[in-house]
DNA sequence: ATGGCTAGGCCCCCTAGA
């Protein structure tokens, strides 16, 4: 099976290129983030023409993931990520969809971004990164195959940037981000991309800006973290880097993980 | 040298992104 995760910076303004990723692709599940609108407005009739149900956890203008899955899924989604009583920002969706003899369990997060560091941003970063944690260590006692895909907004690395001095005053490069995002690791999980590449210059997201694209100025912030279960089933790992080159794109570019499921 | 682009909403100027 595929599962793919994709920061989609507005799922409405994306809508032709997530039509078309779904055709080209085929992607089993696929993880959405920045949807950037409520539930209603998602384009749920669009999705479901191509053979695809969604779980939609929405939110008005900003933030806002869905799961989209061409089985139907086993249980009712989790929209919201466990343990956050005073957090109404839409950033976790998580369900489970049938997967060969079994089952898969799927997570589609979009981490805050914590900028600028020092502020209340990133104490809320690393404080939902503590819940993340939290929470993927009771799903890890489960067994199951469990993929946590989303927009991280990590550089776990140097090697993940194209130029790592531009971001060691950003929230995405502080020490603790990265801290956090080994210790979440550390809990059992696999890096995807790591469990199969040790190059550089694998990336996800290149900036609107300052002609990020053209120059390569990349980081590696989208990533699938695998269960054991998941990752001794693990095939290999596409980026869909030729969705930056089209017109309008997102800012980031799908990352799939091809299972064994 | 320069926050240089994109999106949404409170919509012509702001916030947020990373």
């Amino acid at each position: 099976m595929r599962v793919t995760t994709w920061n989609v910076n507005s799922v409405r303004q994306r809508l032709e290129h997530l039509v078309g990723f779904l055709r080209e692709a085929k992607p089993d599940v696929l993880c959405l983030q920045e949807l950037k609108c409520m539930d209603e407005a998602f384009p749920r009739a669009e999705v479901e023409a191509e053979g695809y149900t969604a779980a939609v956890h929405g939110q008005k203008g900003f933030n806002g993931v869905a799961i989209l899955s061409r089985a139907s899924f086993q249980e009712e989604a989790v929209s919201g990520l466990p343990g956050g009583v005073e957090d109404l920002q839409a950033r976790y969706v998580e369900g489970v969809v049938p997967a060969g003899k079994g089952i898969a369990r799927v997570a589609s997060i979009y981490l805050p971004n914590g900028n600028p560091i020092g502020t209340e941003k990133f104490a809320y970063k690393l404080a939902w990164m503590d819940r993340l944690i939290a929470h993927a260590r009771g799903l890890l006692a489960y067994e199951e195959p469990l993929i946590l895909a989303g927009d991280y907004n990590v550089i776990p690395e140097p090697r993940d940037a194209k130029d790592p001095k531009a971001w060691v005053d950003d929230a995405l490069f502080q020490p603790e981000s990265r801290q956090k995002f080994r210790e979440l690791l550390a809990l059992g999980f696999t890096d995807a991309l790591r469990a199969t590449s040790d190059a550089g210059d694998l990336y996800t997201f290149w900036d609107y800006q300052a002609g990020a694209w053209q120059r390569n100025h990349g980081i590696r912030i989208d990533h699938l973290l695998l269960s054991p279960q998941a990752a001794d089933r693990l095939r290999g790992v596409v980026i869909h880097k030729e969705m930056r080159a089209l017109e309008k794109p997102s800012d980031h570019v799908p990352v799939s993980v091809d299972l064994d499921l």
